[in-house]
DNA sequence: AAGCCCAGATAGGCTAAGAC
DNA sequence: GTCTTAGCCTATCTGGGCTT
């Protein structure tokens, strides 16, 4: 099949169909209604939606709505675990998106649109997707990956799922395969590799971006986690084939 | 099923020393 | 000045068993 991003707009009624490939729905703008058997409401900007190969969907939007449609050939990995079909962007994803926007509304090159559909199927990770806020502990961990450098210590958690320690422990194992804490560190640990390489701002500044007020603790972590320093990662590091700076 | 308790494990803060 | 590493200490987390 042909794989593809388009852009959609204000829809009455779609009455129940099937494809025999897979769908994301994600809102640019506006609000939009779906019906198939695992899910029916209404979905925002910010969130999505999954539509598994061969399910039945019925759906309309309102007059305000704008949204990204990918018809892929199959379900990204990161879903499979999923088992509610709406989840919710990070930012990052949902910036992408706009600029999808304006580059489909813009480009002619059908190389553009290929693209495009490469790199948005690479965002599709758990770092960028995150579980709908339907589920107690689904609200625990959107927290975690809003706001990684806050204090998430087990109280602050399990306030946020309105749930018991006990409980919330369970659940959390049960959902991630992981601990709380654990999952707090591959969270933060993931952030703060990105932000060395992607970023030039010095271990100590990045050490408090993912929530660490000692750097000496935040290197010990991370040294511990990727089995090198965040200097190793860092852009500061100045590397032999590294253009010397011009100054004029 | 949910909560409580507890021993052991782990994380994070502080300090100091040393490399670059 | 920036960063890493190590030692020490305290707080918090984890996982399992027990109780309600």
């Amino acid at each position: 099949m042909h794989e593809s991003l388009t852009i959609r707009a204000y829809t009455r009624n779609v009455a129940s169909h099937q494809h025999n490939f897979c769908q994301l729905v994600l809102p640019l703008n506006g609000v939009i209604k779906l019906a198939m058997h695992t899910f029916e409401g209404a979905i925002g900007v910010g969130e999505g939606i999954v539509i598994p190969a061969g399910t039945n969907h019925a759906f309309s939007a309102n007059e305000q709505a704008r949204f990204v449609v990918a018809d892929l050939a199959a379900l990204p990995a990161a879903f499979a675990r999923h088992t509610s079909p709406k989840f919710l962007l990070s930012a990052a994803l949902s910036a992408y998106l706009q600029f999808v926007e304006l580059q489909l509304q813009q480009s002619t090159l059908m190389t553009v649109e290929t693209t495009l559909i490469t790199l948005f199927k690479q965002l599709l990770t758990p770092h960028h997707i995150h579980r709908s806020a339907g589920d107690k502990i689904e609200l625990a961990i959107s927290q975690i990956h809003q706001y990684p450098e806050s204090v998430l210590s087990l109280e602050v958690l399990c306030r946020h799922a309105c749930l018991g320690v006990t409980q919330f422990k369970k659940r959390f194992r049960e959902k991630t395969g992981t601990s709380p804490g654990q999952y707090i560190t591959q969270v933060r640990m993931q952030k703060a590799r990105s932000l060395l390489q992607f970023t030039d701002m010095p271990v100590t500044r990045v050490a408090l971006e993912v929530g660490y007020n000692d750097v000496s603790a935040f290197s010990r972590r991370f040294t511990t986690v990727f089995g090198r320093s965040p200097k190793h990662f860092s852009r500061r590091i100045k590397t032999p084939d590294e253009p010397k700076k011009v100054t004029f």
